[in-house]
DNA sequence: TCTGGGGTCCTAGGACCC
DNA sequence: TCTGGGGTCCTAGGACCC
């Protein structure tokens, strides 16, 4: 199809902005939890995550003294500890944080009913219905803060803007403990000097095609024609054009509405590396188990199984099989990693670095069908 | 340089059906 | 001797996020 033939389409609701969302998103957190527990570590470049005996592993989280070095999430160890060689790292204590995680959650619910936790240390607050205008927004989100200091001892960092992708990359722009608030008429004006990778979803690999057409921050983006870019880069980055020039991106009917989970799923890397397939097969029931005591918790069903292999050279494979119905047996699970794994057993297991697993296409069990049955 | 773990979403090709 | 078109489901791989 020839660029004469697209229909790019803009409805008028993409026009008009009647919402005002607010995005709450911990500092560093759980970072920042480690020192409110160890105090000592405050003045120090500090890590969460990897193996602090053999240097394995990559960067969870870190304080924003090791972020002077360079250091980010998703850091190799290795690479963080050569910009800066006296690091300190902790492990992490997960159960904690999730404890902590709760308990803010627990407070933001009380500033408005419509509320979408996302993560650990993130959720959007839909304000609409709450505040008047944007100044009464602003105070409520001091109010916020200040409400989870004293009960926590944690900083945030808060956006708020009339779409949820505004008010996170809004947030994105003052952190530390910072507040930025973005009117709908001062959107393409706040957007302009912004990098182009701070838009979710804008990765290193969309950044590097970006940069090919010269493109480095929204503003860039927005002045190309929406067809040259439609042409270039596709369906997002006709999204994207239109997020960078002020148009609402968003379905406002259920922006609120909470996702049913797609998956479940376990994977474990070997460090060792001197297992042999009876290892593996242990690691997999372990996962299998696992996977299907949580499933059974959320009283769901699976259609789809994958395997997950990785060889210590990083190639990655993975294998599913769909059944021709939903089910729940984890004995059915194993049948099928068996034959999916079968395609792999003239390798040597010790070349294998990670094994996963992950049940998808779920289904929520129908309580009221499992009464029924019980009457038939 | 060495790359965790749990997720979501997107793309592209192929099978199959009407 | 030339083979439509739309929809749906499945698989594999990859980008990205926290």
């Amino acid at each position: 199809m020839t660029l004469a033939n697209q229909v790019v389409y803009f409805s008028e609701k993409e026009q008009t902005f009647d919402s005002i969302i607010l995005y709450m998103d911990l500092d560093a957190f759980f970072a920042s939890v480690e020192i409110r527990e160890n105090p000592d570590l405050a003045d120090k470049p500090l890590v969460v995550g990897g193996n602090p005996k053999t240097k394995q592993g990559v960067v969870s989280t870190c304080n924003y003294k090791a972020r002077k070095y360079g250091i980010h999430s998703g850091m190799p160890i290795s690479q963080a500890l050569r910009l800066c060689p006296h690091l300190t790292m902790v492990r992490g204590s997960y159960k904690l944080y999730s404890d902590v995680s709760k308990s803010i959650m627990n407070i933001v619910k009380h500033y408005s009913p419509t509320m979408k936790v996302a993560g650990n240390d993130e959720a959007y607050l839909d304000l609409t219905e709450i505040v008047s205008d944007y100044e009464e927004a602003r105070r409520l989100a001091v109010e916020l803060k200040d409400d989870i200091f004293a009960t926590e001892h944690l900083t945030c960092s808060i956006g708020i803007a009339p779409t949820k992708i505004l008010a996170k990359i809004a947030s994105e722009t003052d952190k530390p403990d910072g507040l930025v608030v973005v009117k709908p008429l001062d959107i393409t004006e706040f957007m302009e000097p912004l990098k182009i990778t701070i838009i979710p979803g804008v990765g290193k690999k969309s950044a590097e095609s970006f940069s090919k057409k010269k493109i480095y921050t929204c503003g860039d983006l927005a002045k190309l024609p929406y067809q040259l870019v439609y042409q270039k880069f596709g369906k997002y980055g006709l999204k994207t054009w239109k997020l960078v020039n002020g148009f609402n991106t968003e379905n406002t009917e259920n922006k609120f509405v909470s996702n049913e989970r797609k998956s479940i799923s376990e994977e474990k890397t070997f460090f060792n590396r001197h297992q042999k397939w009876e290892d593996i097969w242990v690691q997999i029931d372990s996962s299998i188990d696992t996977i299907i005591a949580r499933m059974r918790v959320k009283n769901m069903s699976f259609k789809t199984i994958t395997l997950k292999i990785r060889f210590k050279n990083f190639e990655t494979y993975t294998r599913a099989h769909s059944l021709s119905s939903y089910n729940i047996s984890e004995k059915l699970v194993r049948t099928v990693v068996q034959k999916l794994l079968e395609e792999f057993e003239n390798k040597k297991p010790e070349d294998i670095r990670l094994v996963g697993i992950k049940i998808s296409n779920l289904r929520k069990i129908d309580n009221n069908q499992k009464t029924l049955t019980q009457f038939f």
